[in-house]
DNA sequence: TAACTAGGAATTTTT
DNA sequence: TTCCTAGTTA
């Protein structure tokens, strides 16, 4: 039992005991994928058949990661757990069980862009405006309803759903809800809620199932436990009701999911569940400095909703964090690249030590122009990924729809790609044809001549003797000879290499990608079934990092918050510390949202090592306009003991305007330092708060005046820049330019003719 | 049927 | 600002 030496008593106790229901808490950066390979590979070694232990995550790589690291502790035997994403492991199951269902056991997996489009074609065919029926918002309602397990029937009968959708002008919702169900069931598909929904409703309909996978799970243990919704909270929750051998992890400070039906009370509640919990804490950050520590400490402590718990590190103190103030966005880049530049030269650090870290991806655009300046490379995290490609996707359509003919939005996908004279005015027949015979799209371009006129007929047929060809030759061929056949034999290879620009020559190398992904999978040796359908039964669950080309490339990493969490980094920059941007206008609205903006502000704080970086601008372009910005009220929710302000305003005791009233350059106490949402603060804080000094509020009507007899020591006010002092001016009338000292911001150059001044 | 153009929207996103 | 979609025109 060598593994154990090494662990804390909290560890070990978590990793020991392997009975009853366990919580672990676990901090950031306290060892928790440790602990829960450990736990696993106690397990085995006690004596537990590795094919009875259950472990569910929420990504592919964490439960890649985990199932190495198992494998390093007990060996092969590893390969025996069952372990994956919830989604994954239970669409394995549904597809055991899909007939009692009434699905095809090998049912499409739909993805968010294939539901939204469904729904498309349901809004359209119930005449409802997408304006406000936007599909996005009509997709996250009913996905909310599936992870809630409210089914459309409940849905609509449900007075308290309806009274709230009739309020907001859709009371429509509850029908595209039912239509919707009904179209992917036609198309023999799930959306990614559904492998959850239907999982539960195998389990409740039918028990001797239920009780045939509580026998074969008889330990479960679920990762990131704060981010389960209800539905999968119930899952786990029966799948463990006879032997109560469950162990779930998680930290409720990290709760960032709210926002897609995660439940964060799933973790907080979970004692009521089990009264007999055992509860381990997992206190001790063995990643980040004491200032760190500190610093993410005291931004949680400001949130209400929380388990009690008292994270600390034992590494030195560290830097102070540093926060940056910068005028605009791309100055805010520009600092942070020359930051970097400066510190890999000082520190002997790579690229990848580095990490750029923010709210919303439109900011990485001011980041990466810097770094390019500066010729430093980089990396950006997230965003498209491969699977989401537009040419990746066309040629799995072909997939789907060999396997699955029913599959609508597959067959809508590509029935004109590449392009074969089918326009949308035949597609519209097939599907009114479709609709008036009330048999399947499939079935009428089976017998175009029976449903169709002539001309669309024999494009159509045409097609279809294409689509059974790839049938009939998938039942013979290796997954890789069938895919390249179909790539080939449905033009869509010679589509793309026909294209001779960048992004053609990309999207074909994208292919050629994908096609030699599927060769390696019809070479692995430890599986039986290889074929193309076996491939395809996952691809609709993969992500973006389950196909990065070179991990290890030696670059900077750019990323969302989001999609940080569960990484760390030496040295990390986390930037646009802005109000109505970190946290988000949409949070503004209920302490509960807010409070999950903090959570994710803890998150980025908790991925650095040993050095921080903060910063924000004054100023910055959104949707082509110039806006001004204020300091996000999360700074001033930081012990300023842990910051260094790194910007002129520290040297403001040098700087006669300092001595002047303070109240024009103070924030007015209900500007951010809102006590409705932070702790009463020390002194100390307060005076924080004047340093970090927002963008300017213009006096109440602000006028500018005329500056035709402005005089060298003169005071100014600007609408933006805020008060200053006139320290030169130069050049003849009308071009008279004037240099400007701003208490808030510094030294400016400014056009009088341009300029908006307000003489005080 | 296909290419072009103008208008409108634009957090975060493990599956 | 950019990106996407819907509508228009050739």
């Amino acid at each position: 039992m060598d593994y154990l030496q090494g662990l804390n008593p909290q560890q070990r106790g978590a990793v020991e005991q392997t009975k009853g229901p366990v919580m672990i808490i676990a901090g950031a950066g306290s060892g928790k994928t440790r602990v829960i390979t450990y736990r696993v590979a106690h397990l085995i070694r006690s004596g537990v058949d590795a094919f009875n232990i259950l472990v569910l995550t929420f990504t592919n790589k964490a439960a890649k990661e985990m199932r190495n690291r198992i494998t390093d502790v007990v060996g092969l035997e590893a390969k025996n757990i069952w372990m994956g994403t919830f989604h994954s492991v239970f669409a394995k199951i549904l597809r055991v069980e899909a007939e009692k269902l009434g699905y095809p056991s090998n049912f499409t997996i739909y993805d968010t862009d294939d539901s939204k489009s469904v729904l498309k074609a349901v809004l359209k065919e119930l005449n409802l405006d997408d304006k406000l029926y936007n599909p996005n918002f009509v997709y996250n309602r009913i996905s909310a309803a599936k992870n809630n397990l409210v089914a459309w029937q409940e849905y609509q009968q449900n007075d308290q759903i309806q009274a709230d959708d009739f309020q907001s002008g859709r009371g429509q919702i509850g029908k595209v809800y039912e239509m919707y169900v009904q179209r992917c069931y036609r198309a023999g598909a799930m959306d990614f809620d559904d492998l959850l929904f239907k999982t539960n409703e195998l389990l409740k309909l039918y028990p001797d199932v239920l009780y045939k996978y509580q026998n074969k799970f008889k330990y479960l243990m679920v990762d990131e436990y704060q981010d389960t919704n209800f539905s999968q909270y119930l899952i786990v929750k029966k799948l463990a009701s006879i032997n109560e051998n469950i162990c779930v992890v998680g930290d409720d400070a990290q709760s960032i999911y709210a926002f897609r039906g995660a439940n964060i009370q799933n973790i907080l509640n979970f004692e009521k569940d089990y009264p007999d919990l055992h509860v381990f804490k997992l206190e001790q950050n063995y990643r980040s400095t004491q200032n760190i520590v500190n610093v993410a400490n005291s931004i949680i402590s400001n949130n209400k909703e929380q388990l009690k718990k008292n994270v600390f590190s034992e590494k030195d103190h560290g830097d102070k964090i540093k926060v940056n103030r910068a005028f605009s966005d791309n100055e805010e880049g520009k600092t942070v690249a020359e930051s970097i530049m400066q510190e890999r030269t000082t520190s002997g650090l790579k690229w990848n030590d580095f990490a750029i870290l923010y709210r919303t991806n439109a900011q990485s655009r001011s980041m990466e122009e810097a770094l390019r300046k500066l010729n430093i490379p980089y990396k950006i995290y997230g965003g498209l990924s491969f699977y989401q490609r537009k040419e990746i996707k066309d040629l799995i359509a072909y997939f789907r729809l060999t396997f699955n003919p029913n599959d609508e939005e597959a067959l809508k996908r590509v029935i004109n790609y590449p392009r074969r004279g089918i326009g949308d005015t035949t597609v519209d027949r097939v599907i009114l044809s479709a609709g008036q015979n009330n048999i399947t799209l499939w079935e009428v371009i089976l017998e175009p001549a029976k449903y169709l006129d002539g001309r669309s007929a024999g494009s159509v047929g045409v097609f279809s003797t294409l689509i059974q060809s790839f049938q009939v030759i998938t039942k013979t061929l290796s997954a890789y000879d069938a895919a390249l056949h179909i790539a080939q034999h449905s033009g869509l290879l010679k589509d793309l290499y026909e294209d001779k620009s960048v992004e053609g020559l990309n999207r074909y190398e994208n292919i050629q990608e994908l096609l030699n992904g599927i060769k390696e999978f019809s070479e692995r040796e430890d599986i039986e079934e290889r074929g193309l359908d076996i491939f395809m039964q996952d691809v609709a669950l993969l992500t973006n990092d389950d196909n990065d080309k070179n991990p290890n490339a030696d670059t900077v990493s750019l990323m969302t918050i989001h999609s940080s969490k569960g990484l760390e980094f030496p040295q990390v920059y986390v930037v646009g510390l802005e109000e109505n941007l970190f946290p988000s206008q949409m949070s503004l609205n209920s302490r509960s949202d807010l409070e999950e903006e903090r959570r994710l502000f803890y998150v980025a704080v908790t991925r650095a090592e040993y050095k921080l970086n903060i910063s924000y601008a004054t100023s910055r372009f959104k949707f082509g306009t110039l806006i001004n910005c204020e300091p996000s009220r999360f700074l001033d929710e930081i012990d300023p003991q842990y910051l260094e302000l790194d910007f002129k305003a520290k040297q403001k005791n040098d700087n006669p305007f300092f001595n002047d009233e303070r109240t024009a350059w103070s924030r007015n106490s209900n500007n951010g330092n809102n006590d409705t949402f932070s702790k009463p603060k020390p002194p100390a804080a307060v005076k924080t708060t004047s340093l970090l000094a927002k963008a300017h509020v213009p006096s109440a009507g602000f006028a500018p005046s005329d500056t035709n007899n402005l005089q060298v020591g003169m005071e100014v006010e600007h609408e933006r820049f805020g008060f200053g002092k006139v320290i030169n001016l130069e050049g003849k009338k009308p071009d008279v330019k004037a240099t400007i000292f701003f208490k808030e911001i510094g030294q400016k150059q400014l056009l009088l003719k341009f300029a908006k001044l307000r003489i005080v």
